[in-house]
DNA sequence: TATTGTTATACTCTATAACTATA
DNA sequence: TATAGTTATAGAGTATAACAATA
């Protein structure tokens, strides 16, 4: 181990403020690229969710960490713009399925374009270190394995 | 320049969805951190911007990106607490500066200590690691000069 | 009985517009 | 007249609790 003290040396309180201010710019940009598309953040982040993959309202609620209550809200705007449907669970009646319209396929993948946010900055960066950039984010996240592209 | 097509290569991919796994985690820390004092995001935000030094509604709205009429609120709320309080500028009546109390001061203090979210997972880089991490993360923030540590 | 989604309620944050007191 | 802060209002996200339909 080389830095003894995690807490309060100079060096890893300035990677933590430049880690905030990535945050703060990350969030400023999502919430722009957002807006672009007249969506909130809220609806941006479950409208790409659910490009993925149609989901039902408990397990949107787990990804988005909130109540499920509060999705009802969401599914309920972006159903209302045409960007969303409910679909029925063949399996299980109780379930509704949450999946995005043909147009909201397309806004999802507008707004994924659109995020230059965290591409952008990473363009001054040489793909020799966009490598070892990645192996420490991968560490600092935990990832265990993983392949070396 | 080392990757021609920042945009599309799986490098540069993997590396954009871990910062946003970073983003991620730092804002569940920082809410669960504030909810912790029973406070919110933006009032703890609030609370660690009046720590540093006193400032007038409309530039702590300005801080903040938000409009000067939801400081109001936010204010009201820790002033209610007795975490803040709002002094008359003597340079200009119009003018009120928010400051944190005693109170306030400690808790802004605890709330700083307890926000391990990016210090802890950088316990797991070296020195070295740490230096050029901070390197790099300057370089996409876009710091022009900074002494060398 | 337990679970899924919803409704009802209340609080916070947000923006907009109109207001007041200073400047 | 311009600016600082506030109030009033409305929309969105959030949590909690109670509810209907289904399992």
């Amino acid at each position: 181990m080389a830095g003894r003290n995690t807490r309060t040396d100079s060096l890893t309180l300035e990677v933590v403020e430049l880690i905030g201010t990535v945050v703060a710019r990350y969030h400023e940009e999502y919430e722009r690229a957002a807006g672009r598309h007249a969506l909130t953040g809220a609806q941006a982040r479950v409208l790409g969710l659910l490009s993925l993959e149609p989901l039902p309202m408990r397990q949107l609620a787990q990804r988005l960490k909130c109540e499920p209550s509060n999705v009802t809200g969401i599914i309920d705007r972006l159903e209302a713009r045409g960007l969303v449907e409910r679909r029925p669970d063949p399996a299980d009646r109780r379930v509704k399925l949450a999946a995005p319209t043909e147009e909201g396929v397309r806004t999802a993948r507008s707004l994924r374009d659109s995020l230059d946010f965290a591409r952008e900055p990473l363009a001054s960066l040489s793909r020799d270190e966009r490598v070892s950039l990645r192996d420490m984010l991968r560490r600092m996240v935990g990832v265990g394995g993983g392949d070396g592209d």
